[in-house]
DNA sequence: TTAAATGCAAAAAATTTGCAGACGT
DNA sequence: ACGTCTGCAAATTTTTTGCATTTAA
């Protein structure tokens, strides 16, 4: 990811320096809470407000720029919208690692079985990765 | 699901009349909010409080007899841990179906893959029912 | 120039905590 | 009787909102 300012301008959002350190804060931790944005953005910008932080995700993520990753008993991660992948989280470091998982087979069956559509899935595995299994 | 009492000491909880009701809520439902449970206990025992609501259901889940289900943009939910099973998601009637989901292969592939271990797994599919496809 | 975005402060909503009294075993 | 649980009120924490001012196009 780069051009930030190209991102918003396709989804009708002005510029400024704080979409533009937004999305750059998520783009740099991939999964970031609130607060972590919050946190690089005093560093870079010292008189931020909470609520514009806030205000853009809220709003990013109504037009789709921003997808929100609700993970039990724990904040909200906020991330660029990417293609669809799940994610695996590791119970011990915290860490999440994106992943491509084919659920093809899987949907068409569910689909079938309940006479349903799917049009969109959230997948997380609590993992413990290589570096916490040792 | 029946004998909430022998639920609760099973996991090391007095029972209570709170208690009790919260589970027979939850149960009932499903899937439900705090709000949800607290709204049918006002009904049985108007003079419960939102905060043992509260702290019974963040300790049920400390123990693992209740599991939170995480969904973007939307309030938690709970439910009686029951086994592993995944959750359809109506976006336009909010109804939740319970479905097993044989992720086997997918898992070791991503075990492989990653090495690492997988402990446990959230899935939501968003859909749209057999009734609202209508 | 002009509509939209920001910071600030205040409001609202969600969750947790301390404690005196009630309850279950 | 004892330790635990509860309701209540207050304290925190999290999120949203109103408004005067600033900013991007």
């Amino acid at each position: 990811m780069h051009d930030y300012a190209a991102l918003l301008k396709t989804h009708g959002m002005k510029s400024s320096s704080q979409r533009l350190f937004i999305l750059k804060s998520l783009d740099e931790r991939g999964h970031a809470t609130i607060d972590e944005v919050f946190d690089d953005l005093k560093k870079t910008n010292p008189s931020i407000s909470l609520s514009a932080v806030y205000r853009n995700i809220n709003e990013m993520e109504k037009s789709n720029m921003v997808s929100e990753i609700a993970i039990p008993k724990q904040k909200n991660r906020y991330e660029i919208t990417k293609g669809l992948h799940s994610h695996l989280l590791c119970r011990e470091c915290g860490k999440i690692i994106d992943v491509d998982v084919d659920m093809y087979e899987t949907i068409k069956k569910i689909e079938n079985r309940y006479d349903c559509h799917i049009n969109d899935q959230d997948i997380i595995f609590d993992i413990l990765c290589a570096e916490c299994k040792k």
